[in-house]
RNA sequence: GGAGGGGUGGCAGAGUGGUCGAAUGCACUGGUCUUGAAAACCAGCGUGCCGUCAGGCACCGGGGGUUCGAAUCCCUCCCCCUCCGCCA
């Protein structure tokens, strides 16, 4: 959510801000600075009130006290219908705040003015590329036709059992996922992250806190019965861990990691781009996120993008960094970077992570502040994500890129490590 | 799931209808003292909002109610603890 703050000092940055993402109308704008006003006339009406009848009843207990009861009735009668005034006092505050807040939860955040402009993902800047694409002596098959001939991962079984996007990883394959996970967590700890295991369902309010409602709504889980949603990512618990929380500045940048599944409901996707582990129902991921102090936020994400592309490096994968652009970066992000690597069976590039800084985006919504060691008032953090490394386009990726013409793929060493596989591992049809 | 007990400031812990945003202790910050430190003493020390910048309002787990007045009474939800039941 905006700071309510930076939208009444400078609604023009925040205006220009929406036209970068590609709204037409900023009416929401200035809806949401009418309703300001108008709170804030009603928040001093009613509290003009409250005390009003805060020193009738300090009046009233005194006079007990002191045994004037007739004045003390005297007292109270003047105070008749103060209490309805006061009823209807804070109904117009409340309905005045919740209107505004519904409008503020529907802006998104304002983009970092490094953010190329555009609408399409044409307008996307590749920052670099690296890694040589590959060159057979044969047409490389698809992934989903390697990992069935390898037995490694099981559509049909997946879907009979649960439904598309929700395969099996058998034998090899499901040693593969651990392999992955273990090798991401293992770096990730290296690098200084924390590690997490968080809960796999969180509540409205931790949704809420790191943006995925209201924006995402529909695209979560959602168990009904207790009202709890299936992580989208480990993003919202980890994340959440900290909500509501003053952080001593000295602690920060807090940095945690964690695995877990994904669940995703992709409503509405279909079609080629979605076969094999292209686009799933649940898959697996390991998250990194950091709280850093807000001077600090910018060079935090370049060294988190940086250090996400060494995962791609170390499993030899040929990549390329997206900037992306205002109109394709998501809600909450003022920047964003995505990984892509390059399927040579899909012949196309495949999203791998995306990294993101949301400035005090999600710390307004969480509540989520840092204590300044100079003293005074506690501050807004910046917080920041990324994948590293989401899986299944990783295992589709490896297995493209490294089959050879007999159908098998040899995996790269510092996996097979991780999979107790020794110094290779060759899958074999 | 059943029965009972609890949720108060960073921590501990008073407070059962009025002058309580809240005693006291610890922790922390500044000062005095000291060669320095400790101790002692003095002072400060929650968060948010409104504001004509004087001040005002809200917050004692969340929400609602009773009352002139609620940390305190009532309802409800959440969480924690103990015992029982069930169970990986």
């Amino acid at each position: 959510m905006l700071e309510l703050k930076t939208l009444r000092e400078d609604p023009e940055t925040v205006r220009q801000a929406l036209r970068r993402r590609g709204w037409n109308s900023t009416r929401l704008l200035d809806d949401a600075l009418a309703l300001d006003q108008a709170l804030r006339a009603r928040m001093t009406a009613h509290q003009e009130l409250l005390a009003r009848n805060r020193k009738t009843a300090k009046d009233v207990g005194r006079l007990m006290r002191s045994k004037q009861f007739a004045k003390a009735e005297e007292a109270k009668a003047t105070h008749a219908g103060l209490k309805q005034q006061i009823r209807l006092a804070a109904h117009d505050e409340d309905s005045a705040r919740e209107a505004l807040i519904d409008i503020l939860m529907m802006l998104p955040n304002v983009p970092h003015p490094s953010v190329p402009q555009g609408q399409f993902a044409s307008h996307n800047q590749v920052v670099r590329q690296v890694g040589e694409l590959p060159a057979f002596g044969f047409k490389p098959k698809p992934h989903w036709v390697l990992a069935e001939r390898l037995h490694l991962v099981d559509f049909a079984r997946g879907a009979k059992t649960a439904g598309a996007g929700f395969p099996f990883y058998v034998g090899a394959g499901a040693r593969l996922q651990r392999a992955l996970i273990g090798l991401f967590l293992a770096e990730a700890i290296r690098a200084g992250y924390l590690e997490i295991q968080p809960p796999l369902l969180v509540n409205e309010v931790s949704a809420r806190g790191t943006g995925q409602l209201p924006d995402k709504e529909g695209q979560m889980y959602h168990l009904r019965d207790d009202d709890l949603y299936l992580v989208p990512t480990a993003e919202v618990p980890l994340t959440n861990f900290y909500r509501g929380e003053i952080i001593p500045e000295d602690s920060l940048p807090l940095k945690i990691c964690g695995h877990t599944p994904c669940w995703r409901r992709e409503a509405g996707s279909y079609g080629k781009t979605v076969r094999g582990l292209n686009r799933l129902h649940q898959f697996d991921k390991v998250e990194i996120v950091q709280v850093v102090h807000p001077d600090k936020s910018y060079a935090a994400l370049e060294t988190m993008t940086t250090y996400a592309e060494g995962l791609l490096q170390m499993l030899k994968l040929p990549y390329r960094t997206l900037l992306m652009c205002s109109g394709e970066m998501g809600f909450n992000q003022t920047i964003q970077y995505d990984l892509e690597v390059w399927s040579a069976g899909q012949d196309r590039w495949l999203e791998v992570s995306s990294l993101s800084n949301f400035g005090t985006f999600q710390a307004e919504r969480l509540k989520l502040r840092y204590r300044p060691q100079s003293g005074g008032k506690p501050q807004l953090v910046h917080t920041l994500n990324g994948s590293a490394l989401a899986l299944p386009r990783i295992v589709a990726a490896l297995l493209e890129l490294r089959q050879q013409a007999d159908g098998s793929v040899s995996l790269p060493a510092c996996l097979s490590r991780h999979a107790g596989m020794g110094e290779s591992w060759t899958l074999r049809p």
